[in-house]
DNA sequence: TTTTATATTCTACATTTGTAGAATTAAAAA
DNA sequence: TTTTTAATTCTACAAATGTAGAATATAAAA
């Protein structure tokens, strides 16, 4: 099951602080942040959903996420890559350097980048 | 507004048919295949939305989409790249890079191609 | 022209999502 | 120890989403 928009944004932060209490999500979000109560459901529903998990201390619950955000990530970039290009890595690329306005710099950063991988195959 | 998931495939079909008639959408879907009146809502909302549009012919009408591929994946990368990756589309790239795996052939093309783009800043 | 196949509109309804108040409870502060 | 603060659970509810039946209208076929 995926997690919805406000999911992973919750999801986000908690990837981030790598582990936090409430009030450490809270103090995360932006303005207007959400009521406590918001940020709990959210939370219970990642938990059932197998995202987060957390270590009681006393009241207070200590989150940490359960996936990686590479790995969720991964998966995102592979359905966006199935739905929207053929499941072609490659198209996808092309167009990711096309569209994207990388700097200079980070055009030739990508291309060392490229290069080392290339070596490794 | 954004499409949700279902409408988002059936866009997918209509960005491959640049324009079709519910039978030839119908016809795209795999089995197995939703009800003709599932994929009428989803075409209503979707042109509430300003997505698709139609032109009718007499009883029927074919649609045809309002925006294109390119654009509407251009703000979906977006979207992934400033949520995930501290809005750094080099980030991403480097990310991308590694997790996905590209063959060496799609490698070089790929570096030809930023080489292209390089040249062009 | 009557029948049939099909597209469209209306209506409906269960789930999921976004959001949060009320009540409760435990920990911390006074 | 009494009060305050903060986290959690319960409950709620509107909006969005996934899905489709019933009724209707029309074009195509017989």
């Amino acid at each position: 099951m995926q997690l919805s928009k406000s999911e992973e944004e919750l999801m986000n932060i908690i990837w981030k602080k790598k582990k936090a209490f409430m009030k450490d999500l809270l103090d995360a979000y932006p303005d207007p942040k959400p009521a406590t109560t918001t940020v709990a459901t959210l939370l219970k529903r990642m938990t059932d959903k197998g995202f987060v998990n957390y270590k009681a201390f006393g009241r207070s619950r200590e989150y940490f996420p359960l996936v990686r955000k590479k790995d969720y990530f991964s998966k995102h970039v592979n359905g966006l890559i199935k739905n929207f290009f053929n499941d072609s890595p490659g198209q996808f690329a092309s167009f990711f350097t096309k569209e994207t306005n990388l700097s200079k710099a980070e055009l030739h950063e990508l291309k060392a980048l490229i290069d080392n991988e290339i070596k490794k195959k």
